[in-house]
DNA sequence: CGTCGTTTTGATCGCAGTCAAACGTCGTGG
DNA sequence: CCACGACGTTTGACTGCGATCAAAACGACG
């Protein structure tokens, strides 16, 4: 369906001429469908496809001995899976849907050949895998010197952000199909805790949670309890080298 | 000076051959000595080299609002320290030496060029890339799941194993010029915890440190300690797709 | 010998974890 | 239409790891 997100994405800093975009057009015709909270890869596998989201949420995460979980991103509309398996093999961490995700599964060697061309369509994914670490240093950054309250209020503008690029944003509202448990594990810390912060931020007027949205009622004051700036995501329109 | 370096850990994974190699070579005759504690490549600058380590050890580092630093990866010799550039124009973080060290400087063009064609050292660089991102999902993973123990134990481990694939580790010896104050910022707990933290592991003959060396006394229980496996450096040697 | 940078040790504090139970909502089946 | 159970949210009481503040000890070096 929203193949258009995934060209949002990779026109983010500079447009793609048509013939490009009708190429990964063409990539994006087998589609998947994977209900909520199924992996889409499994940690350790060795995928033959590289998949992009077409519509809903993932998280790729990982499992520690102890059980506990840890999300290292958040996937979204547009954006790609594991476009690392072109050169490594197999999974360090596992994918799994946060809701019902639509898919493409495009085939490896495709990718593969994209990448190894000098397209402007390889220099977008180029840069889509360096903004992806980017934003992965960003939350390592984040993690342990933000306390509660601001990391989630950072999670909460992040996604605002990536949403509203691959124009999922509806003003200041946006779905949040993730649980309190879903947040906790991703800016690190327990459910109970997330509840209490979500309380806090309901009551400052900052948000409003509820029933599977997110509307931001303060979207400056959320930025600023966040310490978020969008600087990161490296959103400017200028030529490299 | 330690140009080997670097051709070991492009060759990591899959050799390359002679004249690709000597291609790289002729790259890194431009060095540069930069002291302890300054800046290889400051936050938000634009630069026209890439940056490629040679000898000694920096970190990536981010300062937040409030002053605190949190270090987000370790530079050790083989290491590139900006590849994003050619793709991404300013720094969204902060590069400094942990001890005095020896860079080669390379036109971002040069670079750009081997990246854009289809030999084996620019696979060799995309691997790099990826795996320095493997190896930022791990740090991320383990902040805020690990105590400072299994933490500490955890980095302790790491750079073993990272300076062991460059040739730089001596027996069950490693340098460690990192002060206790960047060990906490790598790990995220203060100086002062970092320090409770080695003589716990002194007590209990996990290491011996002492004046800028670290000896692990017993390995095996170090990694247990860590929660380490190696898995997550794509060390293997087997063929992608 | 004094200074500077770093490590070491002690005492106290607070954020977030843990455990547990109650509550609300929604879909299913009797 | 209601009872039930599954799932997720909310709230309370208590605990503990690591932070913070402060000062002392150490070691290298000019």
């Amino acid at each position: 369906m929203n193949v258009d997100a995934v060209l949002r994405k990779l026109e983010w800093s500079e447009p793609l001429p048509k013939d490009e975009k009708d190429r990964i057009g063409q990539l994006l015709i087998h589609h998947r469908v994977v209900a909520r909270h199924r992996d889409i890869i499994s940690f350790g596998a060795e995928p033959k496809y590289v998949f992009v989201m077409l519509d809903g949420w993932a998280a790729r995460y990982r499992t520690l001995a102890d059980g506990s979980r840890r999300i290292l991103s958040i996937l979204l509309p547009g954006d790609f899976c594991n476009l690392h398996s072109i050169a490594i093999r197999t999974m360090d961490h596992g994918i799994k849907t946060v809701s019902e995700c639509q898919l493409a599964c495009i085939e490896k060697e495709a990718i593969d050949r994209i990448v190894r061309g000098d397209s402007l369509a390889s220099r977008a994914l180029l840069r889509s895998t360096l903004i992806d670490e980017a934003i992965l240093r960003r939350w390592l950054g984040n993690s342990g010197r933000l306390n509660a309250y601001e990391a989630v209020a950072h999670l909460f503008c992040e996604i605002y952000c990536r949403l509203d690029i691959v124009g999922l944003a509806e003003g200041n509202s946006i779905p949040m199909p993730a649980r309190q448990e879903e947040i906790g594990d991703a800016v690190g810390i327990t459910s109970v805790h997330v509840n209490r912060t979500l309380g806090r931020m309901r009551a400052e007027g900052l948000i409003d949670y509820h029933k599977g949205r997110l509307t931001i009622e303060n979207p400056d004051a959320l930025r600023r309890a966040g310490r978020f700036s969008v600087d990161y995501m490296h959103l400017d329109r200028s030529e490299p080298s």
